[in-house]
DNA sequence: CCTACCGATCGGTAGG
DNA sequence: CCTACCGATCGGTAGG
């Protein structure tokens, strides 16, 4: 009678499985949380998404994702800040690449293919959250992203007046902004990598379409 | 002892207040649960929108949508249907007005002024729900409504052609189309009526900035 | 179209 | 990070 006692429950196969150590560090399981809740986030939506789903597809039980975010709102405001600083970042390393004095097509052509990188590139669920899901917001949370957003949307501002003023958009600058990253941020709706364009033709298309080169004559 | 029963409870003051007689005639009440999904659906999202919150919208109680929509999903798609049945017939509209042996360029224009109305015109709120809320559509769903929507993009994809042909438009047809439009419907994001540009304001900006008149030599 | 109600689910928490 | 749990809410229904 020393093995064990009969009415003591059979215990579970010795805990759940353990993942691999070099998933364990400390912050991993945050960004492996936040990771899964901008994928669910965006493929069903916020409110249709549970944090049970998150936590299962975080691989841990229900209640522990709020030992790492505050509540279901404070995970949906992570993902959009993460998702737009990540964007700021990818934004500011191609404008390093192109000259300031350079034309302002080129620096059209940067912006253009940067955002196409953040719509579309690896990783690309955070700001498809965003675009879908600033109702899902509070106000105070609004604010926070929306200063990111103003940040990424600057850098546009300069080089779309620039064009204006040369002619080359004969729109007005303020309203080509918002036609443009519309044009582009639908891409999200239709662009399925592997499959047709690479983001380099998508880049390419639009620059056609936005800012076409004069025709020889 | 003729008058009442102690034991039964007072009535309440004799039902609920009575809607106007114009406003309870046949499908009316449909409509008015209609108008008040798609504006709660837009506002809030589906899953975020309770079918309480739209019976009361429309002054029912919380088990009354029942009796005219089968489920909540149900809601949602005669919500989209009936906006793509709507925006089908003012495209309809705006082209029998341009004949069709008129330069392209007037026809862009015209299925441009036609689909901001569709987008931002009176009664605005069916098309956002469903540019915003296709995923929550069932597969079945999204095959009924994806059919009014070819019917809706055919129209543009000939005018498209024939710019493209013509060289007014330097992108692939079938990408001017989905950035066009893209462009378009971003704006359901940041349009405010009464304040700023109005929907003629807006067409010629976009068709400034996608099929730019030639400057004069 | 209302009343009264049900079963299921969900966000979140206490205590370890 | 898990276990065990709670209160609230929600879509939907029976029966009138």
């Amino acid at each position: 009678m020393t093995e064990a006692a009969a009415a003591v429950p059979a215990r579970r196969p010795r805990g759940r499985p353990r993942k691999p150590p070099e998933a364990q560090d400390e912050g991993n399981r945050r960004q492996e949380l936040l990771h899964a809740a901008a994928r669910l986030f965006r493929q069903k939506g916020f409110a249709a998404t549970t944090t049970r789903d998150i936590a299962a597809a975080a691989g841990m039980r229900s209640g522990s994702p709020f030992y790492h975010f505050e509540n279901k709102a404070a995970l949906l405001f992570a993902v959009m800040e993460q998702g737009m600083r990540a964007a700021l970042q990818i934004q500011a390393t191609a404008l390093q690449a192109v000259p300031p004095e350079a034309a302002p097509d080129a620096r059209l052509r940067t912006l253009v293919r940067a955002h196409f990188d953040v719509l579309l590139g690896a990783g690309s669920d955070f700001i498809p959250v965003m675009l879908y899901e600033w109702r899902s917001l509070s106000a105070a949370q609004r604010a926070g992203i929306a200063r990111l957003q103003r940040q990424y949307e600057d850098a546009w501002a300069d080089t779309l007046q620039a064009l204006a003023a040369a002619g080359r958009v004969q729109a007005d600058a303020h309203i080509a902004r918002l036609m443009m990253l519309g044009a582009l941020n639908w891409s999200v709706q239709w662009y399925k990598p592997k499959k047709g364009a690479s983001l380099d033709d998508l880049c390419d298309q639009a620059m056609q379409l936005f800012a076409p080169q004069r025709r020889p004559r």
